[in-house]
DNA sequence: CACTTTCTTGAGTAATCGTTCAAGAATAAT
DNA sequence: ATTATTCTTGAACGATTACTCAAGAAAGTG
């Protein structure tokens, strides 16, 4: 809140008054923090299609300059106490594999991956490797290129 | 600290006395932490051979019962802020990592996976996905064993 | 046994936490 | 221009935080 309230140049009650409490701020910020993020691979299937928005979403995180490189809602899902906040982060993530998971539908009928494939397992497996992949970001001794390549290119395998 | 005097039954001045801090404590307690789970994989390796180890290890964490799921080295990475503790993190992380590299190189001499794959590559990547599989573990809503057994199956096809 | 060392306690401290609210300032509506 | 509404502020609040220390209790030693 310090923070917040330092770089808006807003007074605690201007705060409160706005979002009610930390919670409810925090609340706000998680919903906005998963809209931004399924609306930026809405623009990646239309650039690459769905494998190669699959792809292109795994590399961009790689050279992402954000200060905090893991994800906000797993951090949350880790760290917040039961309760409606740590709810709607594990919400948040359940609606973003959806979305891996319908991209994956998409890439199956467009012929970029075998058929065989359950496209619910593959999104599964692969909301799991991302996390993977963003929390070992945090790690300063790991190439976080080719760690994001060799998930990019796993995707290819799938044919 | 309020918890650990209650569950201790000692005074703030005691656990001061002993660990000097609270970082101080923390940071004994990831050693410890760090230190246990190496030698759970040690003993692990002894009955199942390096692969199998690796696959025991991973379905162990789906039926751990332990409140907190995701690995605490891991969570102190994403939330300490910069300084030796985040740093201690980091360092075990980076020695749990060399020892996957050594059973995937154990596993290699025996056969059990083939000649051409890089053990420090399959080790980082094997990190990764186990850091995903934990966060994951958080989720109330993932089939837990099915995502370890994607995971452990998946170490099978480095034949 | 007396005596030294180690451990524990009770009672504190100063700082920070999330939060509230009456009153003032700015903006919008009539 | 006056009123009604919204936004912001300054100054607090009780609770919690990490931490300290002199004095007492317990344990080990000769």
């Amino acid at each position: 809140m310090k923070d917040l309230e330092q770089v808006l140049d807003l007074r605690p009650g201007s705060i409160y008054a706005a979002f009610g409490s930390k919670d409810g701020l925090f609340a706000s910020a998680l919903d906005r923090y998963a809209e931004t993020g399924a609306a930026r691979l809405a623009e990646l299937r239309d650039q690459h299609g769905p494998l190669g928005a699959l792809k292109a979403h795994a590399m961009a995180l790689a050279d992402d300059p954000a200060p905090a490189r893991a994800c906000m809602l797993v951090k949350t899902l880790l760290e917040a106490p039961e309760g409606p906040v740590r709810d709607a982060a594990a919400a948040n993530l359940r609606s973003m594999e959806t979305v891996f998971a319908s991209l994956f539908r998409e890439a199956q009928a467009a012929g970029e991956i075998a058929a065989h494939h359950d496209p619910d397992r593959l999104a599964r497996r692969h909301q799991s490797d991302i996390t993977g992949l963003r929390a070992t970001l945090e790690r300063p001794d790991v190439d976080a290129t080719a760690l994001a390549t060799e998930i990019a290119d796993g995707l290819d395998t799938l044919r």
